[in-house]
DNA sequence: GCCTATGCTGTACTGCAAGTACAAACTAGC
DNA sequence: GCTAGTTTGTACTTGCAGTACAGCATAGGC
Protein backbone atom coordinates (compact mmCIF):
# COMPACT_ATOMS: atom_id res chain seq x y z
CA UNK A 1 0.00 0.00 0.00
CA UNK A 2 1.75 3.50 -0.95
CA UNK A 3 1.44 6.50 1.23
CA UNK A 4 -1.85 8.08 0.74
CA UNK A 5 -2.62 11.72 -0.02
CA UNK A 6 -4.43 13.55 2.41
CA UNK A 7 -7.13 14.52 -0.40
CA UNK A 8 -7.50 11.48 -1.76
CA UNK A 9 -7.98 10.04 1.89
CA UNK A 10 -10.57 12.98 2.55
CA UNK A 11 -12.23 11.58 -0.61
CA UNK A 12 -12.38 8.35 0.54
CA UNK A 13 -14.71 8.85 3.60
CA UNK A 14 -17.30 9.78 0.86
CA UNK A 15 -17.70 5.96 0.11
CA UNK A 16 -17.37 4.98 4.01
CA UNK A 17 -21.63 5.23 4.26
CA UNK A 18 -21.81 3.06 1.16
CA UNK A 19 -19.27 0.51 2.78
CA UNK A 20 -21.24 0.40 6.10
CA UNK A 21 -24.57 0.23 4.37
CA UNK A 22 -23.72 -2.57 2.10
CA UNK A 23 -20.31 -4.47 3.87
CA UNK A 24 -17.34 -4.41 2.03
CA UNK A 25 -18.11 -7.62 0.31
CA UNK A 26 -21.14 -6.35 -1.53
CA UNK A 27 -19.75 -2.84 -2.59
CA UNK A 28 -18.73 -3.02 -5.65
CA UNK A 29 -15.18 -1.40 -6.65
CA UNK A 30 -16.75 0.43 -8.97
CA UNK A 31 -19.40 2.06 -6.45
CA UNK A 32 -16.91 2.71 -4.09
CA UNK A 33 -14.96 4.70 -6.34
CA UNK A 34 -17.94 6.79 -8.02
CA UNK A 35 -18.92 7.30 -4.24
CA UNK A 36 -15.50 8.60 -3.38
CA UNK A 37 -14.97 10.49 -7.06
CA UNK A 38 -11.72 8.73 -7.93
CA UNK A 39 -11.08 6.79 -10.48
CA UNK A 40 -11.23 3.42 -10.48
CA UNK A 41 -7.47 3.01 -11.50
CA UNK A 42 -6.61 5.25 -9.40
CA UNK A 43 -7.92 3.23 -6.49
CA UNK A 44 -5.90 0.27 -7.64
CA UNK A 45 -2.98 2.08 -8.01
CA UNK A 46 -2.90 3.18 -4.27
CA UNK A 47 -4.80 0.09 -2.89
CA UNK A 48 -3.93 -3.81 -3.82
CA UNK A 49 -7.92 -4.60 -3.09
CA UNK A 50 -10.82 -3.27 -1.60
CA UNK A 51 -10.11 -5.07 1.40
CA UNK A 52 -6.76 -3.02 2.14
CA UNK A 53 -9.60 0.52 1.50
CA UNK A 54 -11.55 -0.37 4.25
CA UNK A 55 -8.37 -1.38 6.49
CA UNK A 56 -7.04 2.33 5.63
CA UNK A 57 -10.15 3.53 6.82
CA UNK A 58 -10.43 1.70 10.07
CA UNK A 59 -6.59 2.29 10.81
CA UNK A 60 -7.37 6.31 10.05
CA UNK A 61 -9.90 6.02 12.65
CA UNK A 62 -8.45 4.58 15.08
CA UNK A 63 -5.82 6.64 15.23
CA UNK A 64 -8.73 9.12 15.75
CA UNK A 65 -9.73 7.45 18.78
CA UNK A 66 -6.34 6.60 20.17
CA UNK A 67 -5.85 10.39 20.23
CA UNK A 68 -8.27 11.46 21.99
CA UNK A 69 -8.88 8.65 24.15
CA UNK A 70 -4.58 9.49 24.92
CA UNK A 71 -5.60 12.96 25.49
CA UNK A 72 -8.38 12.14 27.97
CA UNK A 73 -6.13 9.44 30.22
CA UNK A 74 -3.41 12.42 30.44
CA UNK A 75 -5.67 14.83 31.45
CA UNK A 76 -6.09 16.14 35.31
CA UNK A 77 -8.47 15.39 37.91
CA UNK A 78 -8.95 11.66 39.99
CA UNK A 79 -9.12 8.43 37.78
CA UNK A 80 -12.90 8.47 37.80
CA UNK A 81 -13.30 11.31 36.26
CA UNK A 82 -10.60 10.93 33.47
CA UNK A 83 -12.60 7.61 32.70
CA UNK A 84 -15.73 9.55 32.09
CA UNK A 85 -13.59 11.60 29.99
CA UNK A 86 -12.20 8.97 28.08
CA UNK A 87 -15.52 7.31 27.87
CA UNK A 88 -16.98 10.34 26.51
CA UNK A 89 -13.90 10.84 23.84
CA UNK A 90 -14.67 7.38 22.15
CA UNK A 91 -18.38 8.22 21.70
CA UNK A 92 -17.70 11.68 20.75
CA UNK A 93 -15.19 9.83 17.79
CA UNK A 94 -17.75 7.06 17.05
CA UNK A 95 -20.65 9.46 17.13
CA UNK A 96 -19.11 11.81 14.59
CA UNK A 97 -17.90 9.10 11.98
CA UNK A 98 -20.79 6.94 12.35
CA UNK A 99 -20.55 5.41 8.76
CA UNK A 100 -16.47 4.02 9.07
CA UNK A 101 -17.61 2.77 12.62
CA UNK A 102 -20.41 0.68 11.97
CA UNK A 103 -18.09 -0.47 9.19
CA UNK A 104 -15.41 -1.38 12.19
CA UNK A 105 -17.73 -3.08 13.96
CA UNK A 106 -18.83 -4.96 10.74
CA UNK A 107 -15.44 -5.74 10.54
CA UNK A 108 -14.77 -7.09 14.11
CA UNK A 109 -15.69 -10.56 13.99
CA UNK A 110 -12.75 -10.73 11.65
CA UNK A 111 -10.27 -9.34 14.12
CA UNK A 112 -8.34 -12.66 14.59
CA UNK A 113 -7.64 -12.13 10.49
CA UNK A 114 -6.74 -8.66 10.92
CA UNK A 115 -3.87 -8.64 14.23
CA UNK A 116 -3.42 -5.11 13.23
CA UNK A 117 -6.68 -4.00 13.57
CA UNK A 118 -6.89 -5.84 17.12
CA UNK A 119 -3.87 -4.68 18.08
CA UNK A 120 -4.80 -1.11 17.42
CA UNK A 121 -7.84 -1.44 19.43
CA UNK A 122 -6.11 -2.68 22.53
CA UNK A 123 -3.89 0.04 22.03
CA UNK A 124 -6.45 2.72 21.41
CA UNK A 125 -8.64 2.31 24.04
CA UNK A 126 -8.55 -0.96 26.09
CA UNK A 127 -5.29 -0.98 27.76
CA UNK A 128 -5.41 3.38 29.06
CA UNK A 129 -8.88 1.91 30.45
CA UNK A 130 -6.83 -0.84 32.58
CA UNK A 131 -3.94 1.59 33.44
CA UNK A 132 -6.88 4.12 34.36
CA UNK A 133 -8.33 1.27 36.34
CA UNK A 134 -5.11 0.75 38.15
CA UNK A 135 -4.08 4.61 39.39
CA UNK A 136 -7.75 4.96 40.73
CA UNK A 137 -7.55 2.55 43.15
CA UNK A 138 -4.36 4.31 44.61
CA UNK A 139 -6.05 7.59 44.33
CA UNK A 140 -9.04 5.77 45.96
CA UNK A 141 -11.86 6.89 43.47
CA UNK A 142 -12.36 3.63 41.42
CA UNK A 143 -13.08 0.38 43.29
CA UNK A 144 -10.50 -2.67 43.53
CA UNK A 145 -11.44 -5.07 41.20
CA UNK A 146 -10.56 -8.85 41.13
CA UNK A 147 -9.79 -8.62 37.57
CA UNK A 148 -8.70 -5.38 36.09
CA UNK A 149 -8.73 -6.72 32.74
CA UNK A 150 -12.09 -8.18 32.72
CA UNK A 151 -13.62 -4.79 33.64
CA UNK A 152 -11.69 -3.08 30.35
CA UNK A 153 -13.23 -5.55 28.43
CA UNK A 154 -17.04 -4.44 30.06
CA UNK A 155 -16.57 -0.98 30.07
CA UNK A 156 -14.69 -1.57 26.35
CA UNK A 157 -18.06 -3.57 25.48
CA UNK A 158 -20.69 -1.17 27.33
CA UNK A 159 -19.29 1.80 25.56
CA UNK A 160 -18.93 0.29 21.84
CA UNK A 161 -22.40 -0.85 21.99
CA UNK A 162 -23.99 1.53 23.02
CA UNK A 163 -22.01 3.89 20.97
CA UNK A 164 -22.74 1.78 17.72
CA UNK A 165 -26.39 1.43 18.60
CA UNK A 166 -26.95 5.43 18.16
CA UNK A 167 -24.49 5.54 15.41
CA UNK A 168 -26.72 2.92 13.47
CA UNK A 169 -30.48 3.61 14.45
CA UNK A 170 -29.12 7.65 14.70
CA UNK A 171 -30.53 8.06 18.23
CA UNK A 172 -30.56 11.04 20.66
CA UNK A 173 -26.81 11.67 18.89
CA UNK A 174 -25.52 13.82 21.84
CA UNK A 175 -21.99 12.38 22.60
CA UNK A 176 -22.08 13.93 26.03
CA UNK A 177 -25.67 12.24 26.92
CA UNK A 178 -24.95 9.04 25.79
CA UNK A 179 -21.22 9.04 27.76
CA UNK A 180 -23.43 10.15 30.82
CA UNK A 181 -25.82 7.32 30.54
CA UNK A 182 -23.13 4.86 30.16
CA UNK A 183 -21.14 6.02 32.80
CA UNK A 184 -24.18 6.23 35.22
CA UNK A 185 -24.14 2.34 34.85
CA UNK A 186 -20.43 0.92 34.65
CA UNK A 187 -19.47 3.28 37.73
CA UNK A 188 -22.21 3.32 39.33
CA UNK A 189 -23.47 -0.13 38.91
CA UNK A 190 -27.10 -1.68 38.76
CA UNK A 191 -27.32 -3.15 42.26
CA UNK A 192 -29.20 -1.13 45.39
CA UNK A 193 -26.58 -0.75 48.04
CA UNK A 194 -25.60 -4.06 50.11
CA UNK B 1 -35.85 -21.39 2.07
CA UNK B 2 -36.93 -24.54 2.54
CA UNK B 3 -37.96 -26.37 5.48
CA UNK B 4 -34.22 -27.58 6.60
CA UNK B 5 -34.05 -30.93 8.05
CA UNK B 6 -32.36 -31.65 11.56
CA UNK B 7 -29.57 -33.52 10.24
CA UNK B 8 -28.58 -30.63 7.74
CA UNK B 9 -28.53 -28.07 10.33
CA UNK B 10 -26.05 -30.41 12.26
CA UNK B 11 -24.29 -30.49 9.87
CA UNK B 12 -23.80 -27.27 8.72
CA UNK B 13 -22.35 -26.18 12.26
CA UNK B 14 -19.33 -27.61 10.69
CA UNK B 15 -18.68 -24.93 8.30
CA UNK B 16 -19.51 -22.17 11.05
CA UNK B 17 -15.62 -21.77 11.85
CA UNK B 18 -15.04 -21.57 8.57
CA UNK B 19 -17.55 -19.21 7.88
CA UNK B 20 -16.44 -17.06 11.38
CA UNK B 21 -12.51 -17.30 10.28
CA UNK B 22 -12.95 -15.97 6.90
CA UNK B 23 -15.85 -13.74 6.86
CA UNK B 24 -19.17 -15.15 4.74
CA UNK B 25 -17.66 -12.79 1.84
CA UNK B 26 -14.35 -14.38 1.60
CA UNK B 27 -16.00 -18.31 1.98
CA UNK B 28 -16.28 -20.04 -0.80
CA UNK B 29 -19.42 -21.38 -1.29
CA UNK B 30 -17.78 -25.10 -2.43
CA UNK B 31 -16.00 -24.91 0.57
CA UNK B 32 -18.64 -23.96 2.84
CA UNK B 33 -20.31 -27.41 0.94
CA UNK B 34 -17.10 -29.44 1.63
CA UNK B 35 -17.14 -28.36 5.58
CA UNK B 36 -20.51 -29.38 6.18
CA UNK B 37 -19.90 -32.22 4.40
CA UNK B 38 -22.90 -31.20 2.08
CA UNK B 39 -22.87 -31.36 -1.69
CA UNK B 40 -23.41 -27.89 -2.71
CA UNK B 41 -26.16 -28.16 -5.20
CA UNK B 42 -27.91 -29.80 -2.30
CA UNK B 43 -26.96 -26.38 -0.27
CA UNK B 44 -28.69 -24.43 -3.09
CA UNK B 45 -31.41 -26.82 -2.98
CA UNK B 46 -32.29 -25.44 0.81
CA UNK B 47 -31.20 -22.10 0.42
CA UNK B 48 -30.85 -19.08 -2.13
CA UNK B 49 -27.86 -18.31 -1.68
CA UNK B 50 -24.49 -17.73 1.11
CA UNK B 51 -26.44 -14.69 3.01
CA UNK B 52 -29.53 -17.45 3.74
CA UNK B 53 -26.73 -20.45 4.81
CA UNK B 54 -25.35 -17.47 7.31
CA UNK B 55 -28.78 -16.29 8.43
CA UNK B 56 -30.23 -19.44 9.10
CA UNK B 57 -27.30 -20.40 11.22
CA UNK B 58 -27.25 -17.03 13.18
CA UNK B 59 -31.21 -17.17 13.87
CA UNK B 60 -30.89 -21.19 15.23
CA UNK B 61 -28.50 -19.81 17.81
CA UNK B 62 -29.92 -16.43 18.50
CA UNK B 63 -33.54 -19.00 19.33
CA UNK B 64 -31.06 -20.90 21.73
CA UNK B 65 -29.95 -17.71 23.41
CA UNK B 66 -33.83 -16.43 23.70
CA UNK B 67 -34.34 -19.64 25.17
CA UNK B 68 -32.14 -20.02 27.88
CA UNK B 69 -32.82 -16.39 28.67
CA UNK B 70 -36.10 -17.18 29.11
CA UNK B 71 -35.79 -19.46 31.38
CA UNK B 72 -33.31 -17.06 33.31
CA UNK B 73 -35.86 -14.69 33.77
CA UNK B 74 -38.58 -16.69 34.36
CA UNK B 75 -37.17 -18.28 37.21
CA UNK B 76 -37.44 -17.67 40.91
CA UNK B 77 -35.42 -15.51 43.25
CA UNK B 78 -34.72 -11.36 43.22
CA UNK B 79 -34.58 -9.94 40.02
CA UNK B 80 -30.94 -9.27 40.76
CA UNK B 81 -30.30 -13.14 41.21
CA UNK B 82 -32.16 -13.73 37.67
CA UNK B 83 -30.02 -11.15 36.28
CA UNK B 84 -27.29 -12.83 36.94
CA UNK B 85 -28.65 -15.59 35.78
CA UNK B 86 -29.28 -13.66 32.51
CA UNK B 87 -25.60 -13.11 32.02
CA UNK B 88 -24.51 -16.61 32.91
CA UNK B 89 -27.01 -17.86 29.84
CA UNK B 90 -26.38 -15.67 27.27
CA UNK B 91 -22.56 -16.32 28.11
CA UNK B 92 -23.03 -20.45 28.37
CA UNK B 93 -24.51 -20.28 24.51
CA UNK B 94 -21.51 -18.04 23.46
CA UNK B 95 -18.65 -19.61 24.51
CA UNK B 96 -20.49 -23.24 23.77
CA UNK B 97 -20.79 -21.65 20.19
CA UNK B 98 -18.10 -19.79 19.59
CA UNK B 99 -17.62 -19.87 15.76
CA UNK B 100 -21.22 -19.13 14.63
CA UNK B 101 -20.67 -16.33 17.69
CA UNK B 102 -17.79 -14.98 15.71
CA UNK B 103 -20.23 -14.99 12.65
CA UNK B 104 -22.64 -13.39 14.53
CA UNK B 105 -20.91 -10.29 15.76
CA UNK B 106 -18.95 -10.29 12.13
CA UNK B 107 -22.33 -9.62 10.74
CA UNK B 108 -23.66 -7.19 13.71
CA UNK B 109 -22.80 -4.04 11.86
CA UNK B 110 -24.83 -5.22 8.68
CA UNK B 111 -27.85 -5.11 11.30
CA UNK B 112 -29.54 -2.21 9.71
CA UNK B 113 -29.75 -4.45 6.51
CA UNK B 114 -31.09 -7.57 8.19
CA UNK B 115 -33.97 -6.39 10.38
CA UNK B 116 -34.97 -9.95 11.29
CA UNK B 117 -31.45 -10.31 12.74
CA UNK B 118 -31.65 -6.85 14.90
CA UNK B 119 -34.88 -7.85 15.76
CA UNK B 120 -33.82 -11.52 17.14
CA UNK B 121 -31.30 -10.13 18.83
CA UNK B 122 -34.03 -7.42 20.94
CA UNK B 123 -36.24 -10.13 21.64
CA UNK B 124 -33.24 -12.49 22.89
CA UNK B 125 -32.00 -10.56 24.97
CA UNK B 126 -32.23 -6.66 25.23
CA UNK B 127 -36.07 -7.02 26.14
CA UNK B 128 -35.56 -9.41 28.76
CA UNK B 129 -32.82 -7.09 30.67
CA UNK B 130 -34.92 -4.04 30.51
CA UNK B 131 -37.80 -5.67 32.08
CA UNK B 132 -35.75 -7.02 34.47
CA UNK B 133 -34.44 -3.72 35.11
CA UNK B 134 -37.70 -2.51 36.24
CA UNK B 135 -38.76 -5.66 38.77
CA UNK B 136 -35.14 -5.14 40.14
CA UNK B 137 -36.71 -1.32 41.34
CA UNK B 138 -39.74 -3.02 42.39
CA UNK B 139 -38.13 -5.63 44.81
CA UNK B 140 -35.49 -3.14 45.46
CA UNK B 141 -32.74 -5.25 44.43
CA UNK B 142 -31.67 -2.81 41.75
CA UNK B 143 -30.65 0.48 41.49
CA UNK B 144 -33.24 3.05 39.51
CA UNK B 145 -31.74 4.19 36.97
CA UNK B 146 -32.63 7.50 34.63
CA UNK B 147 -32.26 5.74 31.34
CA UNK B 148 -33.38 1.96 31.41
CA UNK B 149 -32.77 1.56 27.96
CA UNK B 150 -29.62 2.85 27.42
CA UNK B 151 -28.46 0.75 30.63
CA UNK B 152 -30.08 -2.59 29.29
CA UNK B 153 -28.06 -1.41 25.91
CA UNK B 154 -24.81 -1.00 28.45
CA UNK B 155 -25.35 -4.35 29.70
CA UNK B 156 -25.81 -6.11 26.40
CA UNK B 157 -22.92 -4.42 25.29
CA UNK B 158 -20.27 -5.87 28.37
CA UNK B 159 -21.42 -9.48 27.89
CA UNK B 160 -21.71 -9.80 24.45
CA UNK B 161 -17.91 -8.22 24.19
CA UNK B 162 -16.46 -10.21 26.91
CA UNK B 163 -18.15 -13.58 25.21
CA UNK B 164 -16.84 -12.40 22.47
CA UNK B 165 -12.88 -12.03 23.15
CA UNK B 166 -13.47 -15.15 24.87
CA UNK B 167 -14.48 -17.25 21.79
CA UNK B 168 -11.93 -15.21 19.18
CA UNK B 169 -8.99 -15.38 21.85
CA UNK B 170 -10.67 -19.11 23.54
CA UNK B 171 -9.21 -17.33 27.43
CA UNK B 172 -10.42 -18.98 30.15
CA UNK B 173 -13.44 -20.37 28.77
CA UNK B 174 -15.46 -21.16 31.90
CA UNK B 175 -18.56 -19.43 31.09
CA UNK B 176 -19.25 -18.82 34.94
CA UNK B 177 -16.33 -17.53 35.90
CA UNK B 178 -16.67 -14.91 33.07
CA UNK B 179 -20.07 -14.34 34.17
CA UNK B 180 -18.88 -13.52 37.60
CA UNK B 181 -16.16 -11.01 36.07
CA UNK B 182 -18.94 -8.90 33.80
CA UNK B 183 -21.84 -8.96 37.25
CA UNK B 184 -18.87 -8.05 39.57
CA UNK B 185 -18.02 -4.51 37.08
CA UNK B 186 -21.71 -4.11 36.01
CA UNK B 187 -23.61 -4.84 39.37
CA UNK B 188 -20.90 -3.40 41.64
CA UNK B 189 -19.91 -0.37 39.26
CA UNK B 190 -16.44 0.66 39.09
CA UNK B 191 -16.54 3.82 41.13
CA UNK B 192 -16.03 3.67 45.31
CA UNK B 193 -18.75 4.33 47.40
CA UNK B 194 -19.19 8.41 46.98
C1' DG C 1 -43.00 -55.85 -6.60
C1' DC C 2 -44.04 -51.70 -9.22
C1' DC C 3 -45.28 -46.64 -9.70
C1' DT C 4 -45.18 -41.99 -8.68
C1' DA C 5 -43.94 -37.95 -6.15
C1' DT C 6 -40.63 -35.72 -3.96
C1' DG C 7 -35.98 -35.20 -2.12
C1' DC C 8 -31.24 -35.08 -3.35
C1' DT C 9 -26.98 -34.69 -6.14
C1' DG C 10 -23.67 -34.31 -10.27
C1' DT C 11 -22.43 -31.50 -14.07
C1' DA C 12 -22.28 -28.15 -17.32
C1' DC C 13 -23.26 -23.39 -18.19
C1' DT C 14 -23.91 -18.14 -17.65
C1' DG C 15 -22.94 -13.74 -15.94
C1' DC C 16 -20.84 -10.49 -13.08
C1' DA C 17 -17.38 -8.22 -10.73
C1' DA C 18 -12.46 -8.23 -9.00
C1' DG C 19 -8.25 -7.54 -10.27
C1' DT C 20 -4.46 -6.89 -14.05
C1' DA C 21 -1.98 -4.80 -17.90
C1' DC C 22 -0.64 -1.09 -20.13
C1' DA C 23 -0.35 2.96 -22.65
C1' DA C 24 -1.47 7.73 -22.82
C1' DA C 25 -1.91 12.06 -20.39
C1' DC C 26 -0.56 14.92 -16.82
C1' DT C 27 2.47 17.25 -13.20
C1' DA C 28 6.54 18.94 -10.92
C1' DG C 29 11.23 19.65 -10.25
C1' DC C 30 15.49 20.58 -12.72
C1' DG D 1 11.58 20.77 -22.59
C1' DC D 2 13.40 16.46 -20.14
C1' DT D 3 12.73 13.06 -16.81
C1' DA D 4 10.54 10.64 -13.04
C1' DG D 5 6.70 9.84 -10.79
C1' DT D 6 1.51 10.16 -10.66
C1' DT D 7 -3.04 9.70 -12.53
C1' DT D 8 -6.50 7.87 -15.46
C1' DG D 9 -9.06 5.38 -19.40
C1' DT D 10 -9.74 1.03 -21.56
C1' DA D 11 -9.51 -3.50 -22.72
C1' DC D 12 -8.61 -8.04 -20.91
C1' DT D 13 -8.42 -12.34 -17.77
C1' DT D 14 -10.04 -15.03 -14.17
C1' DG D 15 -12.68 -16.94 -10.57
C1' DC D 16 -16.73 -17.65 -8.21
C1' DA D 17 -21.89 -17.20 -7.32
C1' DG D 18 -25.81 -18.67 -8.85
C1' DT D 19 -28.82 -21.34 -12.43
C1' DA D 20 -30.58 -25.16 -15.19
C1' DC D 21 -31.52 -29.50 -15.60
C1' DA D 22 -31.19 -34.31 -15.92
C1' DG D 23 -30.51 -38.42 -13.45
C1' DC D 24 -30.51 -41.08 -9.12
C1' DA D 25 -32.55 -42.33 -4.48
C1' DT D 26 -36.16 -43.05 -1.28
C1' DA D 27 -40.68 -43.61 0.56
C1' DG D 28 -45.26 -44.56 0.62
C1' DG D 29 -49.56 -46.21 -1.75
C1' DC D 30 -51.51 -49.88 -4.33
Amino acid sequence: MRQVPAKLAAKLYGAAELIAERGIGDAKIDEIAEAAGIPRATLYYYFTGKDEILAFLLHDMLDLVAGEVGTAVAGTGTARDRLKAVVGAQLSVMLENPAVCRALVGELGRASRLPDLAKALQMAFHEPVERLLEEGVEDGTLRKLDNPFAAALSVFGAVTVAGLTHAVAGLSSDPATVANEVCDVILGGLQTET
